[in-house]
DNA sequence: TTTCATGTAACAATAATAGTTACGAATTAT
DNA sequence: ATAATTCGTAACTATTATTGTTACATGAAA
């Protein structure tokens, strides 16, 4: 697909499409072409794409949005509640990782389509 | 202490730092008091505050940035992806949440006076 | 009744994110 | 070759969320 379709699909600009998938591109898991016929296209099968891989690639600060906070690095009241806070988000954050990197987008794509089919059935 | 301490110390506003404790206050962890000797204290002691209590009376969207999307409610990919997901942030959530649940005011405030110890034990 | 402190609304400043425009570089079709 | 695409990227604008500020009302104690 191109940006332009991307970005018709996500309600959003190209470019925003572009800079998105930059960072997947860096990381190898698509692949950018130019000219006629070009666009964006995944660099391996869906089954060797995890979301680990894509959570890495897009940047990880994603989901912890508290963590050990350094706004403050000399505040001693800081620095005991990173100690005590520390393990406990290392612990939720390793579970979470373990899942991301056992999901691959095979698996989404097995979901979806299970869930188009229900509703084909649904409908009748 | 009065909301203009709580500032300076925070390096930050006494209206911020009153937006702030209302939610706190709100929730019973806190009481404020007006005029001569008024200001903040706690409603009830360390050991019986928890980090859960203060992290559900300052709101809960803090810590998983991401989480079942909604942005596009009619969107198959998101709901295939919030069905993937959503088990992992689950679990990855309740951890960090009986942690929270674990740990009070008190066990911060014990690391706080054993690291100023080793602090003035270290500096001779 | 004066002083001190919170409560809150309204507004301004700041920062982060998203969107836009413009143009260059690469690729393919004609 | 030349034109039509399409990505790459810089520069700028728009939008949104957060934070900071000002102003004033309310309540409590000296």
């Amino acid at each position: 697909m191109t940006s332009d379709d991307l970005a018709r699909c996500l309600d959003t600009n190209a470019v925003v499409v572009r800079r998105t998938m930059a960072g997947l591109r860096d990381a190898g898991i698509v692949q950018s072409g130019r000219g006629h016929g070009g666009g964006w296209h995944f660099a391996r099968p869906l089954a060797e794409i995890s979301l680990l891989d894509i959570y890495n690639a897009l940047g990880e600060p994603i989901v912890f949005q508290i963590g050990p906070a350094t706004e403050m690095p000399g505040c001693v009241v800081e620095q005991s509640v990173n100690r005590v806070i520390g393990d406990a988000l290392k612990d939720a954050e390793a579970i979470l990782m373990a899942r991301f990197a056992g999901t691959t987008l095979a698996d989404l794509a097995a979901d979806f389509r299970a869930a188009a089919k229900r509703c084909r059935t649904d409908t009748g």
